[in-house]
DNA sequence: TATATTTAGTAAAGGGTTTTACAAAAAAAT
DNA sequence: ATTTTTTTGTAAAACCCTTTACTAAATATA
């Protein structure tokens, strides 16, 4: 059942040369005439040889592994990032091992100190959270990381993410033509810099030029579906004058759909609502929801690519800093506030 | 930056003592009196020592690592299951790797010729179509193999499948109580084992005791979105009698209710559908989906525990099966066919 | 005191590859 | 015919750990 394994050695005397000429061959280092080799190729075939990895990875000092660590691969955004990850990585035949942090600093910390025993040969590090100092301080322990779809400060690394100010450009605009003034943030996390890049955004987008805006209601969190659902109960409770949501990921807004739901609010009718990501299903969503589109395919593939890039050597690589564009996809959960029917059913329900 | 690394030697030369002391002491098969084993807490405190594991697992001939191998991880309910199965994974110690196959024997066979080259300790291997005879080999050819959620006949390994028959009487007997007598089932492979079971249930659960039952109408296709697509294509141009869809997988719903949605068919007053797998938030969707809900977490952490039992010495561990318990989610794709209002306009839509 | 047992520890083999530095043989150049 | 170059290889070290089999010293036993 299980095969037998053969070394270079076998082969080596089965073609009747030294083992280190098997090697070099093999790897194209070595240039034999076709006498030898063929008797190398019979060798390998007839004996279905291949390089033991482990024995490769100790010479050599590298593992053809790259370690993939993200919050939590069940929250569809990462998956399909994750997709696209190892898709693109196989490309480089490297193999991604996972590793789930649950957003735990701990967890972030344990799987970092593993991935450098490991050995691997790069980290694509995504975090939901404002990673410790001990974090940072294992991120740049390593020959190469790259930073996916969320900063840490003080890693050098490369940065690849979204546009997070468009996005909430794009958000702030398209609720200011639907008529919003007073609209409500619900984010993960004050400090993460892509809460505070996309609320920038949405100011700007919010406001005409020289008006002044309303300044957006925080309601702050995780990405999470649970803290989707603690943020809505919360701003139910507050109820200020806010006629929309604009919310920092799909999680949230699942927490926030099934709170509504639960409560009898309508959507777009009580509020109008923007999501972030576009992971999920939205579009069979009832409303559908409108929402800013990551662009998760060409985030994961790039991340990849400058992992394996060549451009590792020159000194300013890990200052790399890139930007991938989104875009604002249009469906049923923004309507103007003027058809707003909340006020009555929130005095109600309170 | 790069944390020059120290070896066995160095600590032993540290503490002054042989390697092997130091190796064995660490891995706790030599008890040493606390003067040396102090040097040597000390001595591997101070070179930040640990272990490399390239030269470990080339050593020991184990890898501390599990192939998980799965169609696709942008699929929610694959996803779900990674989740669990890296978690439970990492109680063993032992990292994933993953590989998505896409659903391309090619591919399913090189991933698992990978696997078996890089000696991982075993494999947790999922599919959604009938894989090649040439799988089947390759997967006979590991130590520890767990086969999960979908049969691979000709393979000698446990099996952990949910209760598809289950599954099946669930929603036959759901549909039943509400009218339908005629109801098509969409699944991935006529040939799947999964699809079959799926189908005996529907019967069962179609018919009441004595009573003959219309033969369920099958459309299959694959587990995925276009599949679902074209299938729901295929089924509006049809157009039986049916009165409802037992969808095989959330995919393929999506797919149907996309379809649905842009032809104008709705849900559930045209027809009532049935998902199987409640791996997407189809709680929110319009309308919430009735689903068949599969146990993930429960899947994914059994599947590892199988993975890492004891049991494997036993000559017929390998013939294991085990089934887990599905329930019926009940939501609002169903209804009475008596309020079917489909005929006219599947008729003016053609 | 002499022998048996336990304690404390080690040498060396094995796991399998890659790579450097070098050598012998053959071919080409002078 | 000799020297130079090219071709065709090889020996040996390095990568680093685990484990088996064994020894020397200390302690216990008779």
């Amino acid at each position: 059942m299980i095969k037998s394994r053969f070394s270079l050695k076998d082969v080596a005397k089965e073609a009747e040369v030294s083992s280190a000429t098997v090697s070099r061959y093999l790897n194209g280092t070595l240039h034999l005439p076709d006498r030898t080799s063929s008797r190398i190729d019979a060798a390998v075939k007839k004996l279905k040889y291949y390089p033991n990895p482990h024995a490769r990875r100790l010479s050599l000092g590298k593992s053809d592994m790259i370690a993939l660590i993200l919050p939590d691969i069940a929250n569809p955004f990462f998956a399909k990032l994750a997709a696209s990850i190892e898709l693109a990585a196989a490309h480089y035949k490297s193999m991604v091992s996972l590793h789930a942090t649950f957003n735990q600093g701990a967890r972030e910390l344990a799987v970092l100190k593993r991935a450098a025993q490991d050995r691997v040969d790069g980290v694509i590090f995504m975090t939901n959270r404002l990673p410790s100092e001990a974090v940072a301080e294992e991120l740049n322990s390593f020959a190469r990381v790259v930073l996916l779809d969320e900063d840490v400060p003080g890693v050098l690394a490369p940065r690849l993410l979204c546009d997070n100010k468009l996005g909430g450009v794009l958000a702030g605009r398209h609720l200011n033509d639907a008529g919003h003034q007073d609209v409500a943030y619900f984010g993960g996390g004050r400090d993460l810099k892509s809460t505070q890049t996309r609320l920038a955004g949405l100011r700007a987008g919010l406001s005409k030029a020289g008006s002044t805006i309303q300044e957006p209601n925080l309601f702050v969190g995780e990405h999470s579906i649970a803290s989707g659902r603690k943020l809505a109960k919360q701003f139910l409770e507050q109820s200020g004058n806010e006629t929309a949501i604009f919310s920092g990921s799909d999680e949230i807004t699942i927490g926030i759909l099934e709170i509504f739901k639960e409560c009898g609010i309508r959507i777009p009718s009580d509020f109008s609502v923007i999501s972030f990501d576009n992971a999920r299903s939205l579009h069979l969503f009832s409303p559908p929801i409108t929402s800013v589109r990551q662009p998760v395919d060409d985030l994961g593939a790039r991340a990849v690519d400058i992992l394996f890039s060549d451009a590792w050597e020159q000194a300013d690589y890990r200052q790399l800093i890139e930007i991938m564009p989104v875009n604002l996809i249009e469906r049923s959960s923004v309507m103007s506030p003027a058809n707003n029917k909340k006020t009555g059913k929130l005095l109600s329900q309170k």
